[in-house]
DNA sequence: TTCCAGGTGCATA
DNA sequence: TATGCACATGGA
């Protein structure tokens, strides 16, 4: 990796393929536009262009990027770990070149809240109405509206950028966001911290495990969904019970349940179908 | 037309 | 504690 300090981060394809780490439905905040993709994360953006051997990612904030496609931490040594257990060898083959990114924890938090029961093609639009019509303008690009700027919305705002039934969580969990202290929440444990999640509204176990997942950087939950209900089913035994899979899910996988999840997702979604 | 999507909240037993 | 249903919307 080269960096250019907050101008850009020239990162070798070996170990790293921008489309699966964007793919794998961790993220809502991207497109492509002409050959670049953009990717938004709260209020910072990057462009970034694919060469034949490296993504150049243009920035002005090289640090949090680094950071947010989480480049210092050696995924080969996971890899090897979770690839000893099977279907992992091949989804890890499938998705080799996967990031679990460090996501802005409030855009997280209402992201996932979106994205329940629904497809990621209109979670994504309806983000991008999000930014575009309450977020702050910083050059082309749109922030992600803070608390602040989202507090005042009603849930007719909410609906009309197409947040459907969810929009009564979302007027609802800007309520209760004004007295959740995220930094100190950083501290808490996972356990204790799913706890707090899960007593937000629209939020869930699902949602929350994503929350922490993709935003916390906890790696001892495993998120199940639609997706990974049916992998289980096809790969471990039939069930039914969500909670029993992630149960089941990460006593098997342990401080690696996360990592698993987003190889496993990725290869059911794209590849099994 | 019907089914489904990175599920959650709430009522009921 | 467990089960079942309603909930907006748009793509396939």
């Amino acid at each position: 990796m080269q960096v250019e300090k907050n101008k850009k981060i020239i990162i070798e394809k070996t170990n790293f393929n921008l489309v699966q780490t964007l793919e794998c439905g961790q993220v809502f905040s991207y497109y492509k536009e002409n050959e670049n993709y953009i990717v938004q994360s709260a209020d910072k953006v990057a462009v970034i262009e694919e060469k034949d051997n490296v993504y150049i990612i243009n920035t002005t904030d090289t640090d949090y990027f680094i950071n947010y496609f989480d480049f210092n931490t050696d995924y080969i040594k996971i890899k090897q770990e979770l690839g000893q257990i099977s279907p992992l060898n091949e989804a890890i083959k499938f998705g080799y070149g996967i990031k679990i990114l460090k996501q802005d924890i409030f855009e997280t938090i209402i992201s996932f809240i979106i994205s329940a029961n629904n497809n990621i093609k209109r979670i994504k639009n309806i983000l991008f109405k999000l930014r575009q019509n309450y977020g702050k303008k910083i050059g082309e690009f749109y922030a992600f509206p803070t608390l602040s700027e989202l507090k005042n919305l009603s849930k007719g705002d909410f609906v009309n950028i197409g947040a459907g039934y969810r929009a009564k969580y979302l007027v609802e969990v800007v309520k209760q966001l004004e007295s959740f202290d995220i930094e100190k929440s950083k501290s808490l444990s996972t356990v204790e911290l799913r706890k707090n999640l899960i007593n937000l509204s629209g939020v869930g176990p699902k949602v929350a495990d994503c929350i922490l997942l993709f935003a916390y950087s906890r790696f001892d939950v495993f998120p199940v969904d639609t997706w990974i209900e049916k992998l289980y089913n096809q790969f471990f035994e039939q069930c039914n019970n969500r909670e029993k899979i992630r149960d089941e899910l990460v006593n098997k996988f342990g401080l690696l349940s996360g990592y698993a999840q987003q190889y496993l997702f990725f290869y059911k979604r794209s590849y099994l179908k």
